[in-house]
Parts: structure tokens; sequence; C-alpha cells
DNA sequence: CGCCTATTTTGACGAGGATCGAACCAGTCT
DNA sequence: AGACTGGTTCGATCCTCGTCAAAATAGGCG
């Protein structure tokens, strides 16, 4: 992607972006952290995951709860579980035996936040 | 992505689904349609183009516009607009010698509205 | 018509990502 | 301790994607 220098990581979606994207120019900074978020989102397993954990009973699904649901291995969810985790999408939890996932709701509502349209946006 | 037997390309990010991601479990077929319009959002080349576009004067921006701002090279913006378009995130239209990009807010819009959370979605 | 500019298409290449099976780590229970 | 279940890490494989240079297409103009 882009091949700039040699990016930092930017796990943190917390870029310095609360404006909408159509409102002005995103500059180069701000796109390159806020891609991986919706690069994380642009799975269809990940979106699941995540929209699956986000409308558990209590805000938290454990693992076990989630892996019955997709056709893939158990080491494949735990992979995309990762990946949402270290975007900043989800948190982890170990409680004893199980661990439990919870969707950061924060980091999702920015994005939104991003892509939306304000009024009279148009031309 | 998910190596499912072979799915239709879905270019159209209309899928049946209005409701935000955290408020109810997207089906797989939902999430099929919804992934690839966040992946194509996963680019920060991609995300500038699309709020570049999208906030230049008269919501609509020539290709010789945006050239400029990239370090990329001129086939390389061409492609990712091809990719915005295919989505359906933009559109575009030719006018004599030059190509206007013009954002399509509805699909941003349902895209924002995916990732929303409502009041009170948590524990 | 032939040339010039704007944009896209083509082909190739290297890096990244999704997936799996196997091996491994973490707790629990007997 | 040993065995069992839940979950993650490792290594390999295959396919996708971002990028560029070169060639092709589209309009406008002399």
């Amino acid at each position: 992607m882009s091949k700039q220098p040699a990016r930092t990581p930017l796990p943190l979606a917390l870029a310095d972006c609360h404006t909408p994207l159509v409102a002005e120019p995103l500059s180069a900074d701000q796109a390159e952290r806020l891609a991986p978020s919706f690069k994380a989102l642009g799975d269809p397993v990940r979106l699941r995951l995540l929209s699956l954990i986000a409308s558990f009973e209590g805000g938290e699904a454990c693992v076990c709860d989630l892996t019955d649901t997709f056709d893939v291995s158990a080491p494949t969810i735990s992979h995309h579980l990762k990946v949402l985790r270290e975007i900043g999408l989800v948190s982890s939890e170990r409680r004893g035996t199980w661990v439990y996932y919870r969707a950061e709701q924060p980091a999702l509502d920015l994005l939104s936040t991003v892509l939306s349209v304000p009024q009279q946006a148009g031309a």
C-alpha cells in the first residue's frame, strides 16, 4: 500500500480526525492512520465477527461462541480477532478458561463519523 | 478472502442492510456485500482520493486536479479511481478532454450508518 | 489528417494477506 | 502430575493487491 518510505504502524485509529471525510480533504497522515482500520473491516469474516461480538448479550462474546458460526478454522478466527484487536476495534480479556472479546465502540464511532455526510454537503 | 465457493462480485454496496452493525449480527451475505466497500476504503491513497473529490468545490474533481497531490503515478491513480468507481463510491463522467469524478454520498452514508453506534448500545 | 494532452488499459513484479494443519500455551478438573 | 478443552502461534501455500513503465484510447486543435 502506497510504498512511502516506511511508516510507523499506528495501531490506534485515534487519528486527529473527527470531521467527515467529505467536509475537507484528509491529509496524507490522516489517511495513513485511518486506512488500516477500514482495511480491517474489509474482510467479510472480520465484519461478521465484529458485528457478532458487538450485538452479543452483554456486549461481549467468548471465542467459543463465535467459532461455530463460521466455515473457517479456529486458527483463522483467532487470526482475524487479532487483526481486529491490534487495530483497536475490539479488546480481549481472559477469564478462566475462556477469552472474551468486546467491541470498542468509540473506535467504531470515529470511523462512522469520518464516513458521515453532513446535511447540504452536496454540490 | 474467505475462500467460499465463488461468489458474485456484488459491485454495489446496496446491501439490504441499513442497521448498525452493533445492533444485530450481520448475515454472511450482508458481510459479503459490505466488506468490499470497506476494503476499497482500506488504502490511504483511495481514502484521500475520495476525500479530495468529495470536498472539491462543486463536489466533483477532474483527474488532473488529483494527480499532482499524490506521489504515485498516473496509472496508479487511475487504478484506484476505478476501484472506487466499481464499488460505487464515486461516479465518473467524461466532459471533453477531462474526466470528472464525484463522490456518491448515499453509498458513504450507508457505510457510515452501518458503523454507527446507537445511544445506549453498550452493555 | 497528424500531433498533443488527458486518461485508461496491459503486463509484470514484489509485498501482503487469508487460510489451513500442526504444534504450542493456558486453565481446569480429577 | 496428567489429561482434557479452549485459544493462540508457527510455517507453508496460494491468491490478491499496489505499483510502475509502456502501450493504447479519447478529444481537441492546427
